[in-house]
DNA sequence: GCGACAG
DNA sequence: ATCTTGTCGC
């Protein structure tokens, strides 16, 4: 998909609102993937009270029903926004699109640190990244942004209740792991609400996130400390 | 006007 | 997001 140069990197903030209302008008949220074979996790690590604003991206990619690590790259991009609420995908994005380019064999589905079109103006980070890669994506989130849970969430693994807001279920809030703090599902693009909460279960190893962000999440982290590392150490 | 507010 | 070891509980 070919898009405005703005519409990824925004000059300012009135921009960039015009650019998400214009990227939320593409988002697909009924089931359009194909066969999947490799399933990606993306995520973003930040190192504290950086001046240079770096963000530090990372893309894995597993196989299915597999789910183990075949590959991965990252990339590191200075941020032009700060972060704000409600656009996350503006500072994120960018470095994401930099890894995503150096994969040599591209995911059916990728799994987002972030949420779906459980978003004020319906474009959260996962949509976002979809669109513009037109890739069927799904929003993982680790708390709400809008909405609130509709009723009360089983104690255990698998329970899960609409995110409901202003009279719309939006996504789903998912248990995942017993005395864990619930996950936010949404679809992100290309993909349902129900078949966005059946891959991150499927995608689940026992552990809070499902395995394509877990990974990521790891893998942003080592991006991270590897920048600036001058010498490995060795045996004396 | 006030509080909330993904990562 | 990031800072951090041990520790309490299942």
């Amino acid at each position: 998909m070919d898009l405005p140069p703005d519409w990824i990197d925004p000059p300012d903030l009135a921009t960039a609102r015009a650019a998400q209302m214009a990227l939320a008008a593409r988002v697909v949220t009924e089931d359009a993937l194909g066969p999947v074979r490799l399933i990606g996790g993306v995520d973003i690590s930040n190192t504290r009270f950086d001046p240079e604003n770096l963000v530090f991206a990372a893309v894995v990619v597993l196989n299915w029903p597999g789910l183990e690590v075949v590959a991965s790259a990252s990339a590191v991009r200075r941020a032009t926004m700060p972060y704000i609420p409600g656009f996350l995908g503006f500072r994120e994005v960018p470095a994401l699109l930099e890894a995503w380019a150096k994969l040599g064999e591209r995911p059916d589905l990728v799994l987002v640190d972030g949420h779906g079109v459980a978003h004020p103006r319906g474009l959260g980070i996962a949509s976002h990244l979809g669109v513009v890669l037109d890739v069927p994506s799904i929003g993982v989130a680790k708390s709400p942004l809008v909405g609130r849970p509709e009723g009360e969430l089983g104690a255990e693994p698998g329970a899960a209740v609409p995110l409901a807001w202003k009279g719309r279920a939006l996504g789903t809030v998912l248990r995942t792991r017993c005395r864990s703090n619930p996950l936010y599902i949404s679809p992100g693009h290309r993909v349902s609400p129900t078949a966005a909460v059946e891959w991150v279960q499927r995608c689940g190893t026992g552990y809070r996130l499902p395995e394509p962000t877990r990974q990521a999440h790891l893998a942003a982290n080592v991006a991270r400390r590897a920048h600036g590392v001058v010498k490995p150490e060795g045996p004396e």
